[in-house]
DNA sequence: TTTTAATTTAATGTG
DNA sequence: CACATTAAATTAAT
């Protein structure tokens, strides 16, 4: 067995989010993931008052939020 | 990266699937994962008319049909 | 924006 | 057909 992505990144993949029930390492659930996606189609530029008020209600820190609405960015404009 | 199967996987990444707008290799649309999810649910071992008429339905090879099914079987026994 | 790393999925090969 | 494994793609995070 080649183990090809074998990085050493020890135990940095987080066992729980919070509310995660599966700890992989950092994924959010179809639930979460539907949220973000609708109010990206609203306004995807959201401030850290409204990112904090996401944040508290996906219960999941606004680092996550931000970081998302960033690749999501990316991706809608890789989509084409 | 030892190339154990020597396979001539080389230029074997498709470019046009036909159907598919983007050609990267071969990616099943949410739409036909949907129809193969619901057909399997019901019955996870199709025989090869079933096969045949979902894969003439889908507009994909017989041969991806059964490979998905199998897969399928995989991923429902490795989730536990 | 680019890259890295983890996970998933389509596909191949073997028993 | 079960099983292991590889290659490509997706996605979260730096």
């Amino acid at each position: 067995m080649a183990t090809v992505h074998g990085a050493d990144l020890g135990e940095n993949v987080n066992k729980d989010c919070g509310s995660g029930s599966r700890g992989r390492w950092l994924v959010l659930k179809p639930t979460q993931q539907g949220v973000l996606h609708a109010l990206f189609q609203l306004n995807p530029y959201p401030g850290i008052a409204t990112r904090g008020r996401l944040a508290r209600e996906l219960d999941i820190p606004e680092s996550r939020i931000q970081v998302w609405f960033q690749n999501q960015c990316m991706r809608q404009l890789r989509q084409s």
